[in-house]
DNA sequence: TTAGGGTTAG
């Protein structure tokens, strides 16, 4: 038995957030005639009724185990399935523990109890205690598992890429008859297509007698996730030609598309669906345009589709506090937090993650280390591998890299490439070429395909000017058969996205943007610019490293953007890697000159240079 | 059964 009294006489304490007053009230009502004479109490039914509600809209664990108090109290287990019940929510607050003893001590536990605690532990991804759960149920109990059994241990393993696993249960669901059930069949295009078999996934869509809603939804989405946005939007339009109305996700996967293309004008476009629709009240929908419009350059739509959303939940609470880090608005996304926790919505692990993060984009060392300390304590959650490597992030970039050091190695999970690679990236911004070749090491060991851990180390060796140790890296490289992408920036204009690699002579404007380039170079020496020529990270002379670095990639768009657009308008450019030094002070100066905000976006995030200036006040 | 927020390194 799990003691409960004391969770019950902590529960009172506890802040309950507002949007589950409601229901409260509701099992609050029925809960003051609760009592040792229950038995006097005529609707019983009334009262589980009740009891079920609270026990399925509650979100705190201490009022979970209060109502689980109340239930040994006054019903049975059994009593509409309350057990189920209580069993469930355990499992969504990720009391998995208490969720497991409770199941043991269930009488009668039927393939609904055994379906439903399968499915509580799919929306978690745990695959393991699905499995188990299923072998237990299967061949301890002797129960066969059906439809409702099968479907969400197929989400669980596409929910963690196990696509080996996810065989044998469509050969399970085959040999059962089951693939005549359109969502068993929907659940398996979903599991091929997140694992990357785009192939086996349009096969089954394709045999199926009738595709409903979802089967198109999950078509669209697989291949938008596969950043096919291209054929996804290509399916959608199948399914429009075919007469199926679309929805919600429909539509989220539609700006999920937008987002792949990186296309303005086309999330312009899927906005106005969205209002021609009436879907912009959907909170998933806001949710994702607001995301949206932070990750195509756009924050002001971003706050503005935020503004206009009527009780943001946790995910969209989050999707604008990434969007203020995203954009080095650090202090922002501080005072957002706080707001949200104002407001009464408990941030989760994806929330932290952000925040500390934008602590570490603009350098707010102490904050950071603040929020790190007090997230498990104070709201309960969890840390995870991923919040240590937005705090070696912190330390690292601002130069605590011995704290960094030691905090991997106090770190009670096993660190992964994440955590040494935010090691190796503090290393590089520092220049420590000794930490950086062990982390380098190690970082080689976990994962020897991944082309950036040689890159790294080979341009901390170029920046230190050991070219030797450079070379020898890039030889490794080259042994290994691993190849480097080249850096290129790209720029939508007229319908179209302008793609400029380094020295690129493949635009059809090519000589009026050299000419504006040279005019650029030559307005910016005249205000005293040098050339950071240390960024050349190749053994060549000055002169060559000067005429190298001003062609970089980014200058060029900013040479096409400048040319191409009107007075004023700001230019905004994506990079593929990070913008380069010598770059990023040429933007400051050309908004200044020439009086145009230019924002560049890396693969994360933004700089924003305005009159001389960068959002990042040059701390990246 | 599908869909909204995910950090870190070129």
């Amino acid at each position: 038995m799990i003691m409960l009294i004391p969770y019950m006489q902590r529960a009172s304490k506890l802040l309950i957030p507002h949007k589950f007053i409601s229901s409260i009230r509701l099992y609050n009502s029925f809960a003051s005639q609760l009592s040792p004479t229950f038995h006097a109490f005529s609707n019983v039914d009334s009262v589980v009724s009740a009891l079920i509600t609270a026990i399925s809209t509650c979100s705190s664990i201490s009022y979970c185990r209060a109502l689980h108090c109340r239930v040994i109290k006054s019903v049975n287990y059994n009593h509409g399935f309350i057990g189920d019940q209580l069993v469930s929510s355990y499992v969504e607050l990720g009391c998995t523990k208490d969720a497991l003893e409770l199941f043991d001590e269930l009488p009668d536990k039927d393939l609904v109890s055994w379906n439903s605690l399968i499915s509580g532990f799919s929306r978690r991804a745990d695959l393991g205690i699905c499995l188990g759960l299923l072998f237990k149920m299967r061949f301890e109990m002797g129960l066969k598992p059906n439809e409702v059994t099968v479907i969400p241990v197929v989400s669980a393993c596409a929910g963690v890429g196990e696509l080996d696993v996810g065989k044998c249960i469509h050969g399970i669901a085959l040999k059962s008859g089951m693939l005549l059930e359109v969502k068993v069949v929907n659940s398996l295009i979903n599991l091929y297509g997140k694992c990357g078999c785009l192939e086996a996934a349009c096969c089954l869509f394709e045999g199926m007698s009738v595709q409903s809603l979802v089967s198109w939804n999950s078509m669209v989405a697989v291949h938008v996730h596969m950043g096919l946005a291209e054929k996804g939007i290509g399916y959608f339009i199948m399914m429009r030609r075919a007469g199926i109305n679309s929805d919600q996700a429909t539509v989220v996967s539609l700006l999920l598309a937008c987002e792949n293309l990186g296309v303005r004008k086309l999330a312009e476009a899927v906005h106005g669906y969205i209002l021609n629709g009436g879907l912009d009240g959907n909170l998933a929908i806001a949710t994702a345009l607001l995301d949206l419009y932070a990750k195509l350059g756009i924050l002001s739509d971003s706050c503005k589709v935020f503004g206009e959303m009527i009780n943001p939940d946790a995910v969209a609470w989050t999707a604008m506090l990434s969007s203020y880090a995203m954009h080095g608005r650090g202090r922002e996304a501080i005072e957002h937090f706080e707001l949200m926790i104002r407001e009464g919505v408990l941030p989760d692990h994806v929330t932290f993650t952000h925040l500390l993060c934008a602590c570490s984009h603009s350098g707010l060392v102490e904050e950071g280390k603040n929020y790190f300390k007090i997230m498990h304590k104070v709201y309960g959650v969890e840390l995870r591998v991923e919040h240590y490597s937005c705090m070696v992030d912190l330390l690292g970039r601002s130069g605590h890299l011995n704290d960094a050091y030691k905090l991997i190695k106090s770190m009670p999970i096993e660190p992964n490439c994440g955590v040494w690679g935010a090691l190796i990236g503090a290393c590089r911004v520092r220049g420590n070429i000794e930490l950086g070749k062990e982390v380098a090491e190690r970082l080689f060991s976990l994962d020897p395909s991944d082309s950036r851990n040689y890159i790294t180390l080979s341009n901390m060796y170029s920046a230190a000017g050991q070219w030797r140790d450079a070379s020898k890296v890039r030889a490794l490289m080259k042994q290994r058969v691993l190849i480097r992408n080249p850096g290129c920036s790209y720029i939508e204009h007229g319908n179209k996205i302008h793609c400029f690699v380094m020295g690129d002579q493949s635009h059809p404007d090519t000589e009026r943007i050299y000419n504006k380039l040279e005019e650029l170079v030559r307005k910016n020496r005249e205000v005293g610019f040098a050339s950071k020529t240390e960024y050349v990270l190749q053994d060549v002379d000055e002169e060559v490293k000067e005429d190298l670095i001003n062609k970089h990639s980014e200058k060029l768009a900013i040479a096409f953007g400048l040319l191409v657009t009107n007075a004023g308008m700001p230019l905004i450019i994506t990079k593929n890697i990070r913008i380069c030094g010598d770059c990023h002070g040429f933007a400051k100066l050309i908004s200044l000159i020439e009086k145009r905000p230019i924002i560049i976006r890396d693969t994360k995030r933004f700089h924003h240079f305005t009159n001389g200036l960068c959002s990042c006040g040059d701390y990246w």
